[in-house]
DNA sequence: TCCCATCTTTTCCAAATCCACACAATTGGA
DNA sequence: TCCAATTGTGTGGATTTGGAAAAGATGGGA
């Protein structure tokens, strides 16, 4: 059985169980108990599962609803990947506002533990975070689009209008020299309104994204503080970012990571320009219990 | 049985019994005494119960059921068969308001492909809503609050007193004689403003319900118009019911579910032949919970 | 009121279990 | 063969648990 394997088997174990202890799966899979706290550990920071003293709970989505569930598309790791970067430009306690889209959620698993106030008119995010103890969590209210379940329309602008945050994480459909862009003007329009309210913009956005427009735009480059993507980003768009003086924060893709990045252990990020932001290791309040 | 899984189930027995002695939970749950005071200290710290010279009470809310616990709830079957009673006082195309609870969340499993427009506070409902293709959804914002996954605050309550709903469907902590309570002085305010916003209101509620009383006061009887609850009511309650003017709708219990059809007295709307068999035996949602 | 037997709570400690970390052994691929 | 990833084992620290002793509360009887 390889690596790749048994940690499917494992995943679908815990998935099936809902709880299993820690001995019971290594038995069940023929290894130690340390490789499975291993492999937990990387089911856990995937956002899966949670581990408590003995075993673990699932903890991920179920199988009947999910808006994500394109997990396996090519651009998954990517987005993984970028949400891991902007997870490091958030500072515990922070106020911070988050979109909807797939990357903006893969954002929200990995902050799911730590100490912060988050406003979203993302249904799925705040379902996922909903179950977090250390998080503030405020929803917007609107109609409830549904594709992308996300709150639009004039009740989700009027809320956002009374709201103060300090950074604001967006998802975009394209992004060009003349701006930002999604699909959906009315989303757009909650999307401006969230700028509004931000003392920063970043934007989450994989390489393809780049060079793309949409229907509408959000706002120009210029108004955007940060762009979190990937490192197959295409050095023309580099270029237009930069003069417009958009800070750009690369992610290092999957595909070329090969040897760092994996393992939580090691010191991470290569120093970020401006602000180093406080990038807690992911592990330090982590024993958030379920009491 | 793990530590968490076993402060679970005292937190349970201590709720349903109000009050518990210390070597009975012991011996309930097989460890000794030490393990249970230190449970119990845990519980007191949240706010939960309070000890007392040998034993323990019941501080808590009564009403805190998310959605993942609740299927193990003995009350499960009753409370969909509540939901199923209620589904029958809809109509195709009205616009109704969903409480939180979970009562209210096995109605919200039986509408799920009938058209309708929807206005929730709650996350639970607006997650499973989310996925209709027929259902109009809108959410009310505000602050989550954690255990129960609905929004309440200043910003739910200014929301909904700018919507308008023909019915709503509220769950209810205890009724008695003096009106409906919940324990949760936030989300009564917003409940209040619910009843405001809608032509008629409908309470759902187990017959275990009805006697108790909470910290805050939602409404006098005559303010609700109907109340759907199963044939475990007792005779004192459908009495003060009746003489304060509310219409009562009687789930028939799947366990003296035999005999005959429903109540034929009353019904203000007529019921839509629309079918909602859609009894979808619990594929399984129950998710560990966190709290 | 005082005293005392009984029960409960608190406090402490030792045993058991679990966990993170480090390091060595093994495996698989170039 | 070499190298890197993966895995198993050992160690020290942390958490949990049950029990014992000391302190406190309770209630009855003189």
């Amino acid at each position: 059985m390889t690596t790749d394997e048994r940690r499917d088997r494992l995943r679908d174990l815990v998935k099936d169980r809902g709880f299993a202890a820690l001995g019971e799966l290594a038995s069940q899979l023929s290894v130690s108990e340390s490789t499975i706290r291993r492999d937990l550990e990387m089911l856990e920071e995937a956002g899966l599962a949670r581990r408590t003293h003995g075993g673990v709970y699932w903890t991920g989505d179920s199988d009947t609803i999910s808006v994500f569930e394109s997990r396996n598309d090519d651009f998954w790791a990517a987005k993984q990947s970028i949400g891991r970067a902007a997870s490091e430009l958030i500072a515990d306690h922070d106020t911070i506002l988050l979109d909807g889209g797939s990357t903006v959620y893969e954002l929200a698993r990995l902050i799911i533990h730590r100490p912060l106030q988050v406003v979203t008119n993302s249904l799925p995010v705040a379902h996922l975070l909903s179950t977090s103890d250390s998080i503030d969590l405020v929803m917007i209210g609107g109609c409830v689009r549904g594709r992308t379940s996300v709150t639009i329309g004039p009740l989700a602008d009027s809320q956002l209008a009374n709201i103060h945050v300090t950074t604001a994480f967006l998802s975009v459909a394209g992004v060009s020299p003349r701006g930002f862009f999604n699909s959906d003007m009315m989303l757009v329009e909650s999307e401006k309104a969230m700028l509004a309210s931000a003392e920063r913009g970043i934007v989450l956005a994989d390489h393809s994204k780049f060079g793309k427009t949409s229907l509408s735009r959000i706002c120009e480059l210029n108004q955007i503080d940060t762009v979190v993507t990937d490192d197959g980003l295409d050095s023309d768009a580099k270029a237009w970012l930069e003069s417009a003086g958009v800070q750009l924060r690369l992610a290092q893709s999957p595909l070329t990571q090969s040897s760092q990045a994996q393992s939580p252990h090691k010191s991470s990020t290569p120093a970020p320009a401006a602000s180093p932001s406080n990038s807690s290791p992911t592990h330090s309040l982590n024993n958030a219990n379920l009491s």
